[in-house]
Order: structure tokens, then C-alpha cells, then sequence
RNA sequence: GCUCCCUUCGUCUAGGGGUUAGGACGCGGCCCUCUCAAGGCUGAAACACGAGUUCAAUUCUCGUAGGGAGCGCCA
């Protein structure tokens, strides 16, 4: 049997971190078994489905590259096969019209919980042969009222549930349209869906599930239940932490690949392995090794990875998401070396893609800021014939390489008898604006012979004017 | 309230009847060093509680506590 898993998720708010972990486990399940990933939009609750949320949930698989191989597939495009489907339950009797109304049935409600019993509907309208005037049914599954459902989960092991629990829920509204379980259980069928991995707020949906899908005549297919991700704070992830659109990750700096680095490593290990690439994670991710409990987002972890990724990836392949960020920074990359270069000399000091674009905001243009004490302290006026010297020696260089930048560093220091150091931070200030930049020599080399010598000159003219003391 | 699920350093986790309870993030120290990083070494830091089983329980069982989910003509 080959496998087949689906993401599907509702387009009533934006895809977070904790909807791509589900879709991560889900499409790591099928790539690990060589399978099918299918994505389904469940929008059949019309009121709140927006487009805005599905393009954030097509976009947001994109960039993280969770590619699938059916769909995607709308519910709202497949109300005629609900309706097929549920229209042959309900003569096989396995489904029947209830007439209660919403009002009866709350009141119901109510009634049961202030008696301390687990509300549900009481089946009153399971015999009922006739319809009652002016009332639109709705269609309710009969549920085997004895018994015990067990799900085999794959990440919790077997799960009892006493039918005698479960009551029996619409399939249908009183307008016609499917409810979420029963377009889950149809489309799962239909599409062939082989295991199900979702998170965990479903387990109790899942023993009705099972039994609306026996009944539809489909294989029942296995099930996965996920742990949810909690904030930093352990309560439920809120915008305050991590539930904030996936694209925002993208936007901040993050690689698709430390994303989904982090997110595999929450409930899920492979011995002391922290960082996975992504054929990593499909060769050796098990979902019978998941955790089941809930875990806590920890976006410092993030961020390491993050900076772990950055590190690992050849320059050139993240040059284009690198681009970006200088544009949202504000700057123009034909001002400034070449993207792969500025990353190399970079990314051990920065942890997003946005970072490192800002730290390098002085080789696209003058500084943005200057750091005032550095330029005291730095920038004196002993400084004054070193840096002259400096000017004199880098304008007369045949090439422009960090090799013989570094040599004509070293000899400027040694003839003005003072250490590299002593040369090095005041050039760094003169040049960044401040002191804190890759290594001299490789800063002098990235920002190239004109803007150093302009900069330096500045400097010179500064500090030997007598302006600082 | 009822049903179901969960519980190892602050966080993510490994382990599993006998271990100095391992790793990672973060935090502290040292080394390296032209700055900042990165890197190396190193330190502090955990088995929720109570019974039971056992020669032995963090590990197995049962309770308790705490947390979470579900109980909609929402998904």
C-alpha cells in the first residue's frame, strides 16, 4: 500500500507555526515512505474562509518548499459528492433527519452540564418516522451506542473510547451544506487518504470519524495524533509568540530549512542531532518516535538554527532572499559588493537574513549611524599619521585583496610602532561607523579601494585638524 | 462537570529497573583574538507528588496534583 497523507487545513486565519508543523509531519510522513502529499482547503465554513488566508497557506508551503502532489482540493468545490453520500446514509439508515432546533438543543445543553453529565445530543429523533411542519432537519450519523472504538494512534499508542459516549453529530445543516467531520471523512475516502496526521484537538473527534468513514464502505486509515505548540509562556500560542502569519518568517530573514529544522526538533529527535538538512529530516523522521506531549516555542533556538543554516548554505543560494532584505532595508545592492561575499563575510554574525543585510548597510552607502563614542575614542588625533600613512600606502596598492590590505595594515602599524589593534579599530570606526565588523582586512576588501580611501580621508582630515583631541 | 491526552534541567530533548541521568538552546567562566562573532574547553541547572510491585524505581502499576484538548447546524 503506498502512503498517502494530506494537509488540510481551514483558510480562517493565517498559517502559523503550528499549522506547518502539522503539514511538516504530514508531508515528512509521505516523502519518508516514498508517498503522496495531498493539500485540501476545508472552507465550508464560508463566513469566515478568505482568500487572503488561503494565498497565505499556498505561499507560505511554497517558500517552505512542503511541495504536494494532489491538489489543492476546495470542499466548497465538492458539496454535490457531500451530498450523494449522505443522501445514500440516510436510506441504508445509517443517518437520519433530526428536528431539533438550535434553541431546544441549547437549552438541552445546558440542562445536561448543570447536572454534571457530558453534554450531548440524546437521540430523541432517531425513530422519528414523521417530518415536523416548518422545520428544516438536519442529518445526524447514527453512532453504535455500545461498544468500545480503539485508535491505534500512531504517536500515542491505542486510545479507548465507550460508544456509549459518543452521541450522534450532524453530517448535514439544516441548509444543506457538509459539516467539517463529514467532508473530512468523504474526502479522505475519496482522495485515498492512508494516514491521517493532524494535531491532537482531533483525537476525540476520531473514534465518530472512524465510524462515519466504516460506514461510507472506505478502509479506515491509520491515525497521528500531534501534540500542540505552546507559547514561551506554555499557554496557547497567541500573536504575542509564535502565531503569527508563517510569512512573517520569511520576511524577518528566516531559511524555509531552519523553519523546519526547528519545528521537526519539537517532539521529535534523532539521538543528539540538532541540525537537520532537509533530506536529513525525510531519510530519518519517525513518527512512531514523536513525542506526545505538548512542547513550548522557544524562538532563541530558532534563532541559533537559524544562524546554523545561514552558515551551512552556499552563498550563492540564498543571494536572492539576501537581495530582498537590502531592498526592505532600504538600500541598493548595485552600490555594494557582490551579495555572495557580503554573506560569507557575515553570516557567523548574524541570525537572520535581515540582520545581516542591516549590519551591512555601511558597504551600500555612508553609515546610518555612527557610534559618537567610538569616534572619540578611536579617532584621536595620535591616530592622525598612522591613518595618513595608511591612505597613502592602500592608494598605492596594485591589487585589492585582503592579503594586501593585511599587509599594508601590518606595515603601517609596525613603522608607526603601534600594535594591529591599535591601527585596526580606529580604521574600523572611520569605515562602519562603528566597532564592530568582520575583520579588517575583509571589511577594507569588501567595501572596495574607493569608499575606503574617501572614508579614510575623511578620518585623517578629522582627527588631524585638531577637531578631537 | 464529563470523556480523552500529557508530565526528565528555564526551554527542546536522550535514556529507561542498578547511569557520575547524556546532548542542544539560553546563562556564567576560560581559551582563541584587530572588534564582534564563530569555534574549543568548562560551570550552574531536571526525573511533579504519594503509594504499590521489586533486592533495587526516574524508568512498571495505581492514585493525587498540575497542564491541555474535546463535549457547536466552528473547523
Amino acid at each position: 500500500m503506498t502512503v498517502k497523507t494530506r494537509f488540510a487545513p481551514s483558510p480562517t486565519g493565517f498559517l502559523h507555526i503550528g499549522g506547518v508543523r502539522t503539514a511538516l509531519f504530514s508531508w515528512l510522513y509521505a516523502r519518508h515512505h516514498g508517498g503522496q502529499f495531498v493539500l485540501r482547503i476545508e472552507d465550508t465554513d464560508r463566513e469566515r474562509s478568505t482568500q487572503e488566508a488561503v494565498d497565505v497557506i499556498l505561499e507560505g508551503l511554497d517558500w517552505l518548499k512542503l511541495d504536494h502532489d494532489e491538489g489543492p482540493y476546495y470542499q466548497t468545490r465538492r458539496f454535490d459528492r457531500y451530498a450523494e453520500l449522505a443522501d445514500s446514509l440516510l436510506r441504508t439508515g445509517k443517518a437520519y433527519h433530526c428536528y431539533c432546533t438550535r434553541e431546544e438543543l441549547e437549552a438541552r445543553r445546558a440542562a445536561q452540564l448543570a447536572r454534571g453529565e457530558n453534554p450531548r445530543y440524546d437521540g430523541r429523533c432517531r425513530d422519528r418516522t414523521t417530518p415536523v411542519p416548518g422545520v428544516q432537519p438536519v442529518l445526524r450519523f447514527r453512532t453504535p451506542d455500545e461498544g468500545v472504538t480503539v485508535v491505534e494512534d500512531l504517536v500515542r499508542g491505542a486510545v479507548e473510547f465507550q460508544n456509549a459516549e459518543l452521541d450522534d453529530l450532524i453530517m448535514v445543516r439544516s441548509d444543506g451544506s457538509p459539516t467539517f467531520h463529514f467532508g473530512v471523512v468523504v474526502d479522505d475516502g475519496d482522495m485515498g487518504i492512508t494516514h491521517v496526521i493532524r494535531g491532537d484537538d482531533h483525537l476525540n473527534n476520531t473514534p465518530r470519524q472512524m465510524h462515519m468513514i466504516q460506514a461510507l464502505g472506505y478502509p479506515v486509515p491509520a491515525y497521528g495524533h500531534l501534540p500542540m505548540i505552546l507559547g514561551s509562556d506554555g499557554a496557547k500560542l497567541s500573536k504575542r509568540h509564535g502565531a503569527v502569519n508563517i510569512l512573517d518568517y520569511r520576511d524577518e530573514g528566516f531559511l524555509p530549512d531552519a523553519v523546519l529544522n526547528y519545528l521537526v526538533r519539537l517532539g521529535w529527535s534523532h539521538g543528539d542531532q540538532e541540525v537537520f538538512s532537509r533530506e536529513d529530516m525525510i531519510r530519518l523522521f519517525d513518527i512512531g518516535a514523536v513525542n506526545a506531549s505538548a512542547s513550548r516555542f522557544d524562538s532563541e533556538k530558532l534563532q541559533w538554527l537559524n544562524q546554523q543554516h545561514l552558515k551551512s548554505s552556499a552563498p550563492e543560494s540564498i543571494a536572492a532572499p539576501f537581495l530582498r532584505q537590502l531592498e526592505r532595508a532600504g538600500l541598493d545592492p548595485a552600490l555594494g559588493p557582490a551579495p555572495a561575499a557580503v554573506i560569507e563575510a557575515y553570516r557567523e554574525r548574524a541570525t537572520t537574513l535581515r540582520d545581516l543585510a542591516e549590519s551591512a548597510a555601511y558597504l551600500y552607502g555612508e553609515p546610518r549611524t555612527v557610534d559618537e563614542a567610538a569616534v572619540r575614542k578611536h579617532l584621536t588625533s595620535a591616530i592622525a599619521a598612522p591613518l595618513a600613512l595608511l591612505v597613502a600606502r592602500l592608494g598605492a596598492l596594485d591589487g585589492w585583496t585582503r592579503g594586501e590590505i593585511h599587509a599594508a595594515l601590518a606595515a603601517v602599524a609596525a613603522e608607526s610602532g603601534i600594535g594591529f589593534g591599535k591601527l585596526g579599530q580606529p580604521v574600523r570606526v572611520a569605515v562602519t561607523g562603528g566597532t564592530v565588523s568582520p575583520p579588517i582586512d575583509v571589511t577594507l576588501e569588501l567595501l572596495g579601494r574607493e569608499k575606503v580611501l574617501e572614508r579614510l580621508g575623511r578620518a585623517v582630515s578629522l582627527t588631524g585638524s585638531g577637531a578631537v583631541a
